[in-house]
DNA sequence: CGGAATCCGATGCGATACTG
DNA sequence: CAGTATCGCATCGGATTCCG
């Protein structure tokens, strides 16, 4: 706003462009979904690889999440009919572009989860 | 894990330390805590400032998450002893590091915004 | 002005049971 | 195996009221 060009500046984005930052945390700020496309950036898994390569999740919540990523299209649902039946997850294009800045946060908070981990003991230790 | 060399490869971060990526999502996953930050990024602001900079937030959850952020290090809270009274709010080192990763996920939430909902249209109208 | 306290509805999520 | 349906709890978040 106080930049004179018309140059977007991403720096600028996460106030003035609240709402679609907001969209894509609502979709991947939540407990699994991170979990989920970072289990599914090596190729393609089965239902049950995903919850068990998760480990903790309900299956409630894996079908529902996969289900939201698959409405933003972010992965795909093949479904093979076979029996038992066989239904493969995969990230799509988009899917794997959004990695990227996943990736750039989950370093960050591995560099800094000690330092946050500090900061709590001795707030609450006031 | 597949790789043989002991360098941190951020791309396995997501899944294998898992944990520690949810913990920074949870402060910074809300709705909240990424338009506050990014209110912030220009210097200190009060917290009426920050109310009407953000707008729609109600005070509560201003005051809610300015805690959970200065209990994580990422901001500092300053009273001013004057009538009427004076507090204001800024990033420390720590939260403007945090700005990077942040505005990677800004960037890419506008550009691909609108290819998502596109998707959505599309899965919606099955 | 900045914030704490309370009430309340909406949503997230897990546990369980059932189905093709 | 991969879901769906239902329940019940916990948390999120808004509106309102009171306080220093």
């Amino acid at each position: 706003m106080e930049d004179g060009k018309g140059a977007p500046n991403p720096c600028d984005r996460v106030s003035s462009e609240g709402p679609k930052v907001r969209e894509v945390l609502d979709r991947v700020g939540d407990k699994w979904s991170l979990l989920i496309i970072g289990t599914l950036q090596h190729g393609p898994r089965r239902f049950g690889e995903l919850r068990q390569a998760i480990g903790g999740i309900s299956q409630r919540m894996l079908t529902l999440n996969l289900r939201h990523l698959e409405r933003d299209g972010l992965v795909t649902r093949s479904v093979y009919a076979e029996v038992p039946p066989r239904v493969e997850y995969e990230l799509t294009r988009l899917g794997r572009t959004l990695l990227e800045p996943v990736f750039a946060l989950a370093a960050w908070a591995t560099a800094n989860y000690s330092e946050i981990e500090a900061n709590r003991r001795t707030f609450d230790a006031r």
